[in-house]
DNA sequence: TTAACATATCGAAAAGTTTCGATATGTTAA
DNA sequence: TTAACATATCGAAACTTTTCGATATGTTAA
């Protein structure tokens, strides 16, 4: 258990700890959800780069993503920043 | 000020996201401080790969450093996690 | 003052990450 | 069915991080 929730702090802390991919983080949250097309023009960076970074979000659990034909949409996992805070409540 | 946050954030979760130096953290939170050379003892690694790990803590301002004669005593900058949970329940 | 100890810094090797363009795969609209 | 579009994957270059041993610096005790 204490196993576990530094194996999610420390692949959750990854996952945000870089410039594109807080934007991205920020960016969610304030419109709730966005498409990877969006994503690319809010980063400016090539759109495999954009997708990797969409995927590092995604395999932390911090964004989901849903197929809507062939778009995905992309959205914040509200759950687990409830975690990572009470998790940093608890060393603060 | 979002500017400000946003690279607290960074910072933080980059100095965060290792799991030396967040075993580091959390034993620093049970025990209240350490010495450098039980950090060692903690992590394992080398002399210098320690100095380097602790410096990056203090870096990022998690962890604060008091001199006492010839060793150097750390310990949370419980303010900052306090910071860090917040930004984390705003998206949450 | 010098020896012993705690910590920091340096330089280099190894490993990991970011980025790109090219190409593959999956989906829809014509 | 095919063209067009959205996203993923691949392979490689550039950059960054981690780690070490060696050495430097600062502090105390003898």
């Amino acid at each position: 258990m204490q196993e576990e929730i530094s194996h999610f702090v420390e692949k959750t802390t990854n996952a945000i700890a870089d410039s594109y991919r807080l934007k991205i983080l920020l960016t969610l949250s304030q419109k709730g959800e966005m498409y990877c097309g969006e994503v690319q023009q809010l980063i400016g960076l090539s759109q495999s780069t954009c997708s990797h970074h969409v995927a590092i979000l995604i395999e932390s659990e911090l964004v989901e993503s849903k197929k809507e034909g062939k778009f995905h949409k992309i959205s914040l996992n509200r759950e687990n920043f409830k975690k990572l805070s009470a998790f940093f409540q608890e060393l603060s």
